[in-house]
DNA sequence: GCTTTGCGTAAGCAAACGCTAACCTATCGG
DNA sequence: CCGATAGGTTAGCGTTTGCTTACGCAAAGC
């Protein structure tokens, strides 16, 4: 499945957090909720873009529903950034410091 | 100088191709827009929108504005990727074929 | 001087966005 | 069954966005 604008998706900050949230978990849409000062539905229709933007995947528990960040999707813009030269520079870099730590 | 809003400003496909101009060449405003079927004022527009962002520079050469990208402004972008592992997934791949060139 | 060129800015408008309130279906528990 | 819960969907709203047209101003060219 390609991403159709997984760009734009970024473009608001509640759903750059969500992102955050659900890579180190899974997360249902309530508790994902309970993080924001919008309601419930808002959420959702965030999650809806981030889906359809490929940035994230759901799978249904009863009525609950489980969504997770769809790391392919975040390949897209990583592909983007890596034709700046700055790309190396940053990541030589931070790559020593994740060495570093483990 | 910090940026902003710099995810906000790619979410535009446009500004996007600007950078990607920008990247390679500096470049006038009148030479970017000779790219893109907005009109001039469209691209100025743009340009601000980016130049607020932090994504790119320009210096005035008589009566020419040269634009440029300003790479420290994708760090934050780059900074933001990081946390997530498909970063370094692609990061030490890209890396691996980055060093076999040599 | 006067005209042209390069660029920014302002006004106005249609479209897109983010949100809430209200509603719907589906599932669980009694 | 029945009520409560999880979550997607819709209508409507104010706001923001991206665009054009029009204007203003500084630097060249004549």
């Amino acid at each position: 499945m390609i991403a159709p604008n997984a760009y734009g998706a970024l473009a608001d900050p509640t759903r750059r957090e969500i992102l955050h949230l659900l890579g180190s978990e899974e997360m249902s849409v309530s508790a994902l909720a309970a993080h924001f000062p919008v309601t419930r539905p808002a959420v959702s229709q965030h999650l809806g873009v981030l889906r359809e933007a490929g940035l994230v995947d759901n799978r249904k528990k009863g009525r609950t529903r489980y969504y997770k960040t769809r790391q392919e999707g975040l390949t897209e813009l990583i592909d983007w950034l890596a034709y700046f030269d700055v790309f190396w520079d940053r990541k030589l870099n931070a790559l020593e410091r994740y060495l570093d730590k483990r």
